[in-house]
DNA sequence: AAGGTGACCGGCC
DNA sequence: TGGCCGGCCACCT
């Protein structure tokens, strides 16, 4: 085991709960952690998270609703394409109805 | 061990 | 949400 992916792991346990068709923000998950401040390391849990495929990675964006780590996908468009497939519409990077679709982690029963 | 960095967030204009 | 600045926390070299 490693403490080292103490973190990680927690992010990556958030992330795996998101549902179809749902999309969150980093510092939604990171305040589901605890960590409210530190959204820009769930960023980069997430960035790790690349190489994990059971992280939907691509339901993870920030609290504009704008696709800010598509850049770090395989493909030009490849988050928005997962997007737009789980019926979620998304046009220049930004999601439509981002508050409609989006998914708040369950913050309670982590303690 | 120290410094730099980042897929962010909140506040202000 | 449009843009800029500061803070904050953990990871990486």
């Amino acid at each position: 085991m490693k403490e080292n992916e103490n973190f990680f792991e927690r992010v990556y346990a958030i992330a795996r709960l998101i549902p179809y068709g749902k999309v969150t923000s980093y510092g939604a998950i990171a305040k589901a952690l605890g960590t409210a401040r530190s959204a820009r390391m769930v960023g980069w849990a997430m960035n790790a998270s690349g190489l994990k495929e059971d992280i939907p990675a691509h339901r993870v964006i920030n609290r504009k609703g704008l696709l800010t780590g598509k850049h770090h996908f395989q493909g030009t468009n490849l988050m928005q394409q997962l997007l737009e497939n789980e019926g979620i519409k998304v046009v220049d990077n930004q999601i439509i109805d981002f508050e409609k679709h989006f998914w708040q982690p369950e913050i309670t029963g982590f303690d």
